[in-house]
DNA sequence: AACGTCACG
DNA sequence: ACGTACGTGACGTTG
């Protein structure tokens, strides 16, 4: 019998972006998306392998508005439309199928389903065998026995499939599949916005149809008596008739869609291999070009997948001054260890060869390759390797090249997996590079009968050999790349040696009491006890105060108060509504208090605990240096860069930190670096001169947009300006600065506006960096920090807007970033330099903290200073306030 | 896994 | 008519 394969494109499309998305996001170079395309494809070639149908077809979803919007206004409303990552690869989706001459069908004013449905019935009449792929369920009513569901699932990240024929889902459901239309009239649909009888879910749902067969006749014996309903769910089915009989026709597919499509246009046909393979070399997708063999005709560039040929040996080989290479770690239990890795062997590329040495006295080989400064370290993600070598004594010397910077740099908006930046940046697919190892390793096992162990051992000397080979590929390809996009002096002067510097700083880690945070801790909860009484006493009942949902049933319907904001799924509960709120109910007093020692419990006190090395009595966080868009730093287990300072309860927690016995803290703050480097960036003529004269900057701009002579600026006008000048900074909005200050849009604007015409070098500044952007899709740093910004170039209005704000935003805060990685490099070079013992133990993005040896002190007080103002020359001076103190706390 | 909330610069 | 300030990370709840 001949079969048929249909596909509904949009939900197929659907699955795959979100299916994909999790693992790895795929892109171009150019920063398209392109992983709900890949598969997509996957999922299809799969299909058409396994039916080898004579007949196909996809059909798509138009937009506007179909028959079922007519009936029901309300239908689908809740859809918000497809993400722009995904809309994007709907027409190239639409393309390969077009040269794979595979037939599109879409029909305005109907949708996907009901196009399947129609070509579903009118080939199962034709005596064709056909399956529908789809990932929704609701298809599942066109079942019958010549026409089976697939329906892709993914479970552990692996897609399977389930089919569904008519006597699947009689099995799974108990009722014809026609049915099906029935049950989903009664339970409604929340994905489609499909109303339903309420009450009724899909048990009852289906339980009734069994019973009464059809919705019909369930009004029919209701009218006439014959029923046996009970009660509440009676009353609900007869007061919904009308909304149950409008659900059915919703959530009937359609299967008489005019199409003018014949079986002939649909037959299975050859590609157009040459326009198929243009678009997958576009697209990168290598691994498809190579399957379908879509190069055959060119010149056979035998893509062919080398063997890597493991040398193991005790001794070093000859480098020629580079060390490329990876370490083979194994995970350690030992609780002591700052990162919990041990070693056990190391890849080396060298001269074409892969080397992999295990010895006795590795630690000493591995001291001697990586404590020698003349050998040039090249790797991936050094700052780990850094201090699992510490761990065992050994300093790395001449860190030059790590692989995860480098890409990050390039794209700093990216993932820096290893394996993706191989394909993104090699072409090479690491899954098939090692399965294609994996050969050799079967004819391994056939000659002597290792043991799983030994298997799993060679693979993974195989991996890290292969990594290690990379590593020198990437370096070569990635600082040509650095080289020609004008970044590499940032990435060798800058990002390299920052590497060391955070490295550093989460081996010296942070000391802490934990007696002080314990007592802290046991106040912050003898407290939250008694609030809690209270709060349960002024709302009548008890509830789980940390639910939102919960809360704001008893808030908003229990004490009717007034709803000041709406989060997507309810009531909005948070600080901001709270405060509007505080004079309606004393109990909202309370909820503030308990919401801020909670947090203060929770995150704080009890989040830190299981950080602290039972060692050191330390923590010692990590400080990632390719996660933010704009060059910042950012600290995670635990993060120590978001440490309460900003209310005295909170605050208090500082104590906890202090410096080793014999030491201090000292402790550097950038005042006002990014107005700064606004004012210098733009050359705004009057913020630069308020910065040279040391003028109060948001004084001056309060008087600027109050137009008031300097000395009559009050308190108030002050912090109003003060918001603004942040706003700036933010990439302004009228909207923002209104719910910011608490007053009105039209009130916001006039402030910026008044702003702006003062500040007449900000606001060409603002509109320059945004022409800048869009022509040259990325906005750069004074240090030449790339970031691209695809936003600006979305249709959706939303996005673009934010596309803009990040392109005003991104100079400023990363030029800072950009200062204080020079500044905190100068600081360890001449720390290192004068082979004085004070450490940096902390960055927070303009602060940075020295735990310094008494006798030390004064020095590094001036070595701070110094090498925070004169990190790099500005149009206006930088300015850095220095402090000490016994605990973090006392610095102020 | 996503959301709401809240801590920081 | 829509829904917004930039950059982060962690916690508890809920689906």
């Amino acid at each position: 019998m001949d079969k048929l394969v249909l596909i509904d494109g949009n939900s197929i499309m659907n699955r795959a972006f979100y299916g994909i998305m999790g693992s790895k996001m795929l892109t171009t170079k150019d920063g398209k998306y392109t992983n709900a395309i890949y598969g997509f494809l996957a999922i299809m070639f799969k299909i058409l392998e396994d039916i080898k149908p004579q007949y196909i077809a996809v059909a798509f979803d138009l937009k506007g508005p179909t028959a079922r919007h007519e009936m029901y206004k309300e239908y689908k409303a809740n859809r918000h439309g497809m993400p722009d990552e995904l809309a994007q690869q709907m027409p190239i989706i639409k393309e390969i199928l077009k040269a794979m001459n595979i037939d599109i069908i879409e029909k305005q004013g109907y949708e996907g389903d009901d196009i399947l449905g129609t070509l579903a019935k009118y080939g199962e009449k034709q005596g064709l065998d056909v399956t529908i792929l789809s990932g929704d369920r609701d298809t599942f009513q066109l079942a019958s026995d010549n026409i089976t569901i697939r329906i892709p699932r993914t479970k552990a990240g692996k897609t399977e499939t389930e089919d569904y024929n008519r006597k699947k889902v009689i099995e799974e459901y108990g009722l014809e599949p026609e049915q099906l239309i029935e049950v989903k009239a009664l339970q409604g649909d929340t994905s489609d916005n499909i109303p339903g009888v309420p009450g009724i879910g899909p048990k009852t749902a289906i339980s009734l149809i069994q019973k009464y067969h059809t919705v019909d006749e369930l009004y029919k014996k209701i009218e006439n008596g014959e029923d046996d309903l009970k009660g509440k769910q009676r009353e609900n089915i007869v007061n919904n008739k009308e909304m149950a009989e409008l659900s059915r026709k919703l959530g009937e597919i359609n299967t008489h869609v005019p199409i003018e499509d014949t079986l002939e246009q649909i037959k299975v046909e050859e590609w157009d291999k040459a326009k198929v393979l243009e678009i997958f070399e576009e697209l990168r997708f290598n691994r498809y070009i190579e399957r379908f063999n879509l190069k055959e005709n060119e010149t056979q560039k035998t893509t062919k997948i080398e063997k890597i040929d493991v040398i193991e040996t005790e001794e070093i080989p000859e480098l020629n001054g580079k060390l490329f290479y990876y370490l083979d770690t194994v995970t350690s239990n030992n609780q002591e260890q700052i990162i919990k890795k041990d070693i056990i062997g190391i890849s080396i590329y060298s001269n074409n060869k892969n080397y992999y040495i295990t010895s006795q006295n590795l630690n000493e080989k591995l001291k001697e390759l990586f404590e020698n400064e003349q050998i040039e370290k090249y790797g991936y993600n050094l700052a780990e390797d850094y201090i699992i070598l510490k761990q065992i004594g050994i300093t790395m010397k001449n860190i030059v090249y790590d692989a995860k910077i480098a890409t990050y740099i390039l794209n700093p908006t990216s993932k820096y997996d290893l394996d993706v930046i191989v394909r993104d940046y090699l072409e090479i697919d690491n899954d098939e590079y090692m399965q294609a190892q994996g050969v050799k390793e079967e004819a391994n096992r056939q000659t002597s009968l290792f043991d799983e162990g030994k298997q799993e051992e060679q693979g993974n000397k195989i991996k890290n050999s292969i990594y290690a080979k990379e590593i020198e590929q990437l370096s070569e390809v990635t600082l040509k790349k650095l080289q020609e996009a004008g970044e590499l002096e940032l990435f060798k002067n800058i990002d390299m040696p920052t590497v060391e510097v955070l490295a550093e700083m989460q081996w010296n880690g942070m000391y802490l009491d934990v007696q002080e945070l314990d007592d802290y801790g046991q106040e912050l909860k003898t407290r939250l006890e008694i609030l809690t009484q209270e709060i349960y006493e002024m709302c009548g009942e008890e509830f789980n105060i940390n639910s939102t949902k919960q809360l704001g049933e008893i808030l908003f319907e229990k004490l009717r108060l007034p709803v000041v904001k709406k989060t997507k799924n309810g009531y909005s509960t948070d600080v901001d509504v709270l405060e509007k709120l505080k004079e309606e109910h004393p109990v909202i007093e309370k909820l503030l208090e308990y919401r801020q020692l909670m947090k203060l419990n929770s995150t704080y006190v009890e989040g830190m605990k299981p950080y602290i090395n039972p060692k050191t009595k330390r923590i010692h966080s990590f400080f990632h240096q390719t996660i933010t868009a704009t060059g910042r730093i950012s600290s995670t287990e635990p993060n120590l860069q978001n440490i309460p300072t900003r209310f005295e309860l909170g605050k208090q927690l500082r104590k906890v930190f202090k410096p080793a016995e014999g030491c201090l803290y000292i402790d550097a703050d950038y005042s006002q670096i990014e107005l700064r480097v606004l004012a210098s960036i733009s050359n705004d003529e009057h913020m630069v001169q308020a910065f040279k004269h040391g003028e109060d900057i948001h004084k001056q701009a309060a008087s600027k947009v109050f137009n008031i002579p300097i000395e009559e600026v009050t308190k108030e006008q002050r912090s109003s300006a003060k918001a603004v000048n942040f706003g700036i900074v933010y990439g302004i909005s009228d909207f923002g600065l209104g719910e910011q200050l608490n007053i009105s849009r039209k009130k916001a604007k006039q402030y910026i506006d008044q702003y702006l015409e003062q500040y007449s070098g900000i606001k060409q500044f603002m509109s320059d960096i945004v022409e800048k952007a869009k022509e040259q899709g990325y906005v750069e740093t004074l240090f030449k920090r790339r970031r691209y910004i695809p936003e600006l170039k979305s249709n959706n209005y939303m996005v673009r807007q934010f596309g803009q704000r990040a392109a005003m935003n991104t100079p400023i805060q990363g030029t800072a970033a950009d200062i204080m990685k020079i500044a905190m490099l100068h600081v360890l070079k001449e720390l290192k330099e004068k082979k004085m013992k004070a450490k940096i133990v902390l960055q927070v993005h303009d602060e940075m903290l020295i735990e310094a040896p008494l006798d030390e002190v004064e020095e590094v007080k001036t070595i701070l200073k110094n090498n925070m103002e004169n990190a790099c020359k500005l149009n206006v001076p930088l300015i850095a306030e220095v402090s000490e103190a016994t605990n973090w706390y006392d610095c102020k």
